[in-house]
DNA sequence: CTTATTAAATACCGGGTAGTATTATATGGA
DNA sequence: TCCATATAATACTACCCGGTATTTAATAAG
């Protein structure tokens, strides 16, 4: 299916994926704190104009690179994982690759960062970072019922509490990766913080 | 002892402490990358040559600032915390510390604020970043060590990657207080995350 | 060829930043 | 009184930001 109309007007060369990709590239390698519209304009080789008339500006610009980031990255991640091994092999697993420096792609996690930066949100940015937020939290219960039901994890842990140490271990290892620290380290501690959840890494 | 030399000149009203203490309390409530020299200059009635005679610019007054915090904030605590307690009993006082909201003074803590603002940090902030935070590691090595010797912690978990725990836990802790986070939720998963050193949070 | 239409980029606006040159002020001493 | 000295604030630079009014370019239709 072309587009729609080629009725009349100047030919549109505007190539929306394309910034769409460069801003996501931009904000996860640099953070929404480190990189401005002008910049990823720059990067793009698009004006300003255009990305205003595209996205309604900064924050629908954020919004789309996020939209993009979690249906092209976080997806396909959590579709990998969503087998049926165990809780504590499902954050290994999690754990090491996200410890993986060496990788292709920038370190880090651009929905964990751009949580750390409500500030620098718009609206619609700031919603969906809630709503991908909710999703994971999501996910992460439907693991943690699954390793009650199985034993794995004690059904004195409520719920909630599980939850939230793996959300708050999770996202603070990607912001700390991409901060720079000691990946070996991050990974023996984060192994070692689930010690309480499913006791694998006391190793 | 007075000022050394009443000798010539406008006699001075610069009240250096006292913009150190706005500076504390501006960067430790909206944080360094929330308000800016400028505005810290409003907030202390002070003009910007002034500070910049004073302090040498921005980074001079950060640098200040975060001295001055350290030795009236975290030195002070660090000093209460010393005593002879059980390790579980040091990290859940901590613990139950950093998450009380309703305490006087800002919540969260101007050095975990500033180690995730790298980029908004001059040299010599950083230097001090640097330096306080391996004092902290520091601490941290000491009671994990006196808590394997009285076998509280077990010695096949490695000391560093203890430490790393400790401070990557209570770091991002204070981050996430700092940024609003559920105080009850953050401060049960903060318990568990130390399960696996102490055995404390899986009551 | 002209006109309407659509999209592009240029150039600007107001406001913020860190840092500084300049000027005004208040003192002690000659 | 007049000057040297030290400190104060004012006013400015140069640069960045997000957002937009204006202008230029490229097409289809009349």
């Amino acid at each position: 299916m072309e587009t729609a109309s080629p009725s009349a007007g100047r030919p549109r060369t505007f190539d929306t994926g394309r910034v769409i990709e460069v801003a996501v590239e931009s904000y996860w390698t640099d953070g929404v704190e480190g990189v401005s519209l002008n910049e990823i304009c720059r990067r793009a080789g698009v004006s300003k104009p255009g990305v205003y008339r595209e996205f309604r500006g900064e924050d629908g610009l954020m919004d789309a690179a996020l939209a993009h980031y979690a249906e092209s990255v976080l997806a396909p991640n959590f579709a990998n994982i969503a087998g049926d091994s165990s809780l504590a092999d499902v954050l290994a697993t999690l754990i090491e690759f996200m410890v993986d420096v060496d990788r292709s792609g920038p370190v880090g996690c651009l929905l964990a960062n751009m949580r750390q930066m409500p500030d620098r949100l718009g609206p619609a940015t700031r919603r969906r970072v809630t709503d991908l937020r909710e999703q994971s939290r999501s996910s992460y219960a439907t693991w943690v019922e699954r390793a009650k039901e199985t034993g794995e994890v004690p059904s004195t842990i409520s719920t909630d509490v599980a939850v939230a140490l793996i959300d708050f271990q999770l996202t603070n290892l990607l912001v700390q990766i991409a901060l720079g620290e000691d990946p070996d380290l991050l990974q023996a501690q984060a192994k070692l913080s689930f010690a309480g959840l499913t006791g694998f890494g006391a190793d």
